[in-house]
Order: structure tokens, then sequence, then C-alpha cells
DNA sequence: ATCATTAATCAACACGAAGTTTATTTTAGG
DNA sequence: CCTAAAATAAACTTCGTGTTGATTAATGAT
């Protein structure tokens, strides 16, 4: 044999692993789980666990690397033209549609690590790629330092928290609305209020 | 003697193992923290700590426990009347700026709980009482539910999300800025966005 | 200053999970 | 069918937990 990530028992051991640590996150948090938890939910020996993990904290990581990794893929997609394009009228970045299609499709995991069970460290992780990707692309209004209400920086803090708290609002409420109508609530957010309260409009 | 709370060795353990706790969790976050690293760093026996609390999570809730109760405190003093006095003037709620100075007295417990190693669900705790006590007094404004461009709920989230996010990001810097001009920043950004987004107001 | 009360310390204990190791069984693929 | 590697099984050490009983130290009232 002598391949390694290609093994369909590899495949469907770590699967199954990452779906047992998902399920009781949902129940009990993260810190409340233990290996032999993790391995009995999964219907595996505790041994297998340290054949693929280190601890606990290891498989975590692994899948949270993975999810960020499906995010940097779509932020590729981008396109500047978007900025334009879409500028004025009442429609939605493509690439916000793309990223709540992502988030519902890892409902459970964003779910589960956004929320209250969840760990704070990945919403810093979030955070910085929104500032990346989000809002780096808007920085190109701000260049006057005077006569703004609120600084810069504070502006950014407020902008991508706000955005995190409807991405974490969607998921609690069950995806009550489509992608599609998220993306646009992002747009008008972030085209009504902030660019006022960064002084650049009446 | 026969007193129990008001026992100087008792208020003085007690004290050791919350700052001991805090101080560990700055470091290591809390999940990776056990009895035995608390009391050694208070300097305590480890038996000692069973005779106060139950376990890590017990002594975790009783602090959270004590800052929420004092930030319900702050929140009995609000009047109403500021609501008017200070609608369109450019000066912060005397309420807020009390909130703000009560961060900065518990500058640890707030930066480490809402932080990458805090606990996410003392943020969800964090939200409710903003929710009450901050948005709730605002939603006067909220009578017509037609033609807004973002639902009222996702609106609510979004502010809230936004003002802690604010207060994060505070604490982070090291509190940069005065409690007063925090709270003028909060009025600013309450005052300008959130009412434009609801449609309430061109 | 003395003394009864109670907190803090110390040592020992059983228990459970962690992480490792070795031998054995099962499975995938040439 | 047969080999290589993954999964299982069982044993083992280590470590933290939570508890208990005996001892020492401190507090506050007399």
């Amino acid at each position: 044999m002598s391949e390694n990530a290609n093994d369909p028992r590899i495949v469907r051991t770590m699967h199954m692993l990452r779906e047992a640590l998902l399920e009781l996150m949902e129940e009990h948090g993260f810190e409340r789980i233990t290996v032999k938890d993790i391995t009995s939910k999964a219907g595996l020996n505790r041994g297998t666990f340290y054949l693929h993990y280190a601890d606990k904290f290891d498989l975590l990581e692994r899948i949270t690397e993975d999810m960020m990794q499906g995010l940097r893929q779509i932020a590729q997609t981008f396109d500047p033209l978007d900025l334009v394009m879409h500028e004025s009228r009442d429609t939605p970045f493509p690439f916000t549609v793309r990223l709540f299609e992502y988030f519902g499709e890892h409902a459970r995991f964003f779910s589960v690590m956004l929320g209250p069970k969840g760990d704070p460290a990945f919403s810093v992780k979030f955070k910085e790629f929104m500032q990346v990707h989000l809002m780096d692309k808007f920085n190109e209004f701000h260049h006057s330092e005077d006569r703004v209400p609120v600084p810069w920086d504070y502006l950014m803090a407020y902008l991508i928290s706000a955005h995190l708290g409807i991405v974490q609002y969607w998921l609690e409420q069950g995806r009550d609305y489509t992608p599609w109508d998220m993306a646009l609530m992002f747009t008008r957010m972030t085209q009504l209020s902030p660019i006022q309260s960064a002084g650049l409009k009446k």
C-alpha cells in the first residue's frame, strides 16, 4: 500500500472522530469532553485516536484549519470589480453569498465554534479573516484622519464584530434566511451605517 | 466565632484564588488550568480550594456572578431622562460612562473573559445584559414592521455584537481612551448608523 | 492573655482519564 | 492470496481529582 492519506480506513476514522467531537461540543462544550468520550461516540478504540491526533486540542485545530482553508479559498475568488458593480445597486456581493453558503454547508462547525460552547480563539481567527477580506477592501475610502466622529480602528472593530454577530445570530436561528438574503443585509449595513459613522457622507 | 463570610481568612483565601485563576487564564486559558495550578499560584494548599469551591468551574461562576451583579447595580442607576437629555447633544450617557469605568476597574476580568482565552458563554451573558439595558431602551422607535431594509432582530444582533466588539477592542488596546470618550463613541455610533439602517430616517 | 472555634495545612486514599507500548486481529490493494 | 498498514485489545505509568481524618494556626470573644 504505502499510501497514507488516501487509505479509506484513515479517512473514515478521521471523519468519525471529527463528527464525534462536534456532536459532543454541541452537548457539553469542549472543556468537558474526554478522548474516551470522543472515541466511544465514534465507535472506535481509544488507542486509535492517538494514531492520528496528539490530543483533543490537536483534533480541534486540524478541523479548524481545514475550515479556515475553505474560507481562504472562497476569498481568492473575490473580484474587486464587484465593489464597483454592486456599489449603488441594492444587491449583495457574490463573494459574500458564497461565504454564507459555506457557513451553511458547515453549519454544525460554525454554529458550535461561534456559539456559547465554542472557542473564543476561533472568533478571533474569524474576525481576522473578515478584517483582511471584507474590511480592507473598503479602506480605500479612508484617507483623511481629521474630523471623524469615531477613530478608524474602533470603527473597524465595531463593524467586524457586528458582522460576526450577524453570522452568529443567523446560525442560532437555524438559518432562517437564504445566503443571498444575508449577503444583502451585509451590503446594506455596510453601506448605510459605517460610512456615515466615519464622517465621509451626510 | 460562628461568623462565616466575615472571617478575614476566608476573604483573603477566596481573593487569592480568584486572582490566581484570572492570572492563569491570561496565560493558558481556562481549559488548561488545574486546581493544583490555581492553589500553587495562590500559595495555598490544594485541599483549601475545596473548602470554598466545588471545582474550577464553580470558582469561575462565582467570580462571573459577582461581576454581573456589579453591572446590574450600575444598570439600576440608569435614568430614562438621559435618553431625552442626551439625544441631540454630542455627549455620552452618564450611565454608559459608569459602565466603562466599571470595565476599567475590573479590566483583568473583562479583558480575559471577553478575550481569546475567555469563555464564550460569558460573552453571551454580556450581550444579554446589553440587550436589556441598552437596546431595549431604544425599542420605542420600533413600531412599523414594513419597509425596513434589515429585520429588527438582526439589527439588534448587529448592534449588540458591535458594541461588544468595541469593549473588547478597548480592553485589548490597554484602554487607550477614557471611559468618557468610549461612552461618547457608543452614543455617536448608536445615533448615526443604526437608526438609518432601520429605515426610520434618511 | 486565654480559650473555644474554625480555617488552613498535611498526608493518604480511591478513582478516572491521559498517553504509551506491545501483541494481535482486521482490512485494503497489488 | 498475501503483504503492509490500520484498528483493536490489554496492560501500564503518570497525573489530577475530590474526599477524609488528624494536626496546626488564626481569629474574636470573654
